[in-house]
DNA sequence: ACCTGAACACCGTTCAAGT
DNA sequence: ACCTGAACACCGTTCAAGT
């Protein structure tokens, strides 16, 4: 009857994959983590069974969200390294970044390293490994550079970087599931502090191993 | 009619509650952290609803089981303390301890840090927090102690045992996901490093920012 | 106080059928 | 090729009833 409702119903969008991981992020945002594929349908406007044509399963379509996410991870660390020169600057713009993504995207980052089993399943979606390693590379990419040009010691690129990235990952993964808060309540009466300047400290005394014995 | 059958099945075992997260832990080993409650009444031999004369819900029974983690956890670190004098073998060790932790009970460990959203009702399970909490004063005990013998630099003890907890939480959990093996796939053609070496070298990079500038 | 069987409202997934 | 409605086997949880 009414024209709004027709054009929205009408025989679907050519896109219905996109929409349907779209909505899979907004219903995430919203509700966090899990969601149901019949929520995510109806949001979207069809039927449950219809996101078959398009996922083997719900697995599927949360690999496909979380491969999505290692791409915003990337482009997020690129463009924080991007935006300043100094090496010092850059290695702690990239850590800030990171954990900025994952309090940004609570329900997505824990989808992208924890969710549902997903990382088990790794052998069944080569996919989400190399999404995850194209992330990394980000990383590792930065810090060649930084022990190329003397501003780190030499050492095992592949190593160093995951050293780094556990640490970033443990900094963020922390922050999000609120395990900063248990500082507040220790004796001293700290205050609590905020998350960029915990980062910030936490990723200049890390650096420290990093740099050249002076 | 068999004699064993009538043990079993007779009018039940004093402790429900026990044998349930007992029983829970054991689900967990074998088919991954997520497993249903009807299952587990089953594993027990009671009926589903019988789980309700102990815990509210399902949330209920998991942070019981969390909690049950974080004190063994403690344990793990403390035990690892324990076993050497020299500072920096008590500092590697009690990563080691951590780390490992994580590979024994993987399921268990992602539970206590990111199952089924728990952590973000914390404040409706303060057990749960604090249970963490203690876990986490094995850890800036230590530090604290370092501190104060000279053997790291002056610092603020809970900001420095957090950015230490980020570190081996990160390890643990790219370790568990898999995330380790990305370092095969890249060019130079490296071996796949065992768990325990790589986190030796991670944690002695990480204590060089710890320690007294000479 | 502790437990059961039956029921309720959900869930992911399948399948025959429609366009 | 893409989608639907009805159905299947599950799930957490409730509730009246039993001891």
């Amino acid at each position: 009857m009414c024209p709004m409702r027709l054009l929205k119903t009408a025989y679907h969008h050519g896109d219905l994959r996109n929409a349907l991981i779209q909505g899979a992020l907004k219903l995430m945002e919203k509700d966090g983590e899990s969601f149901s594929l019949r929520d995510l349908a109806k949001r979207v406007g069809v039927s449950a069974p219809a996101l078959y044509s398009h996922f083997a399963d719900k697995d599927a379509l949360l690999v496909a969200i979380a491969v999505c996410g290692f791409d915003k991870l990337k482009e997020s660390l690129e463009a924080a390294i991007g935006r300043v020169a100094d090496p010092q600057q850059q290695f702690i713009q990239m850590g800030q970044a990171y954990v900025r993504f994952g309090m940004d995207n609570p329900a997505l980052y824990k989808l992208m390293f924890s969710g549902e089993e997903l990382p088990a399943k790794r052998f069944k979606f080569p996919e989400l490994q190399e999404a995850g390693n194209r992330a990394f590379q980000a990383l590792s990419g930065m810090l060649a550079e930084m022990q190329r040009t003397g501003f780190m010691r030499p050492g095992h690129v592949d190593l160093d970087a995951f050293s780094i990235w556990a640490h970033v990952h443990g900094l963020a993964s922390l922050i999000i599931t609120g395990r900063v808060e248990c500082m507040s309540e220790q004796v001293e009466g700290m205050p609590v502090i905020p998350a960029d300047q915990l980062v910030d400290l936490s990723l200049k005394n890390l650096l420290e191993g990093f740099r050249q014995p002076k």
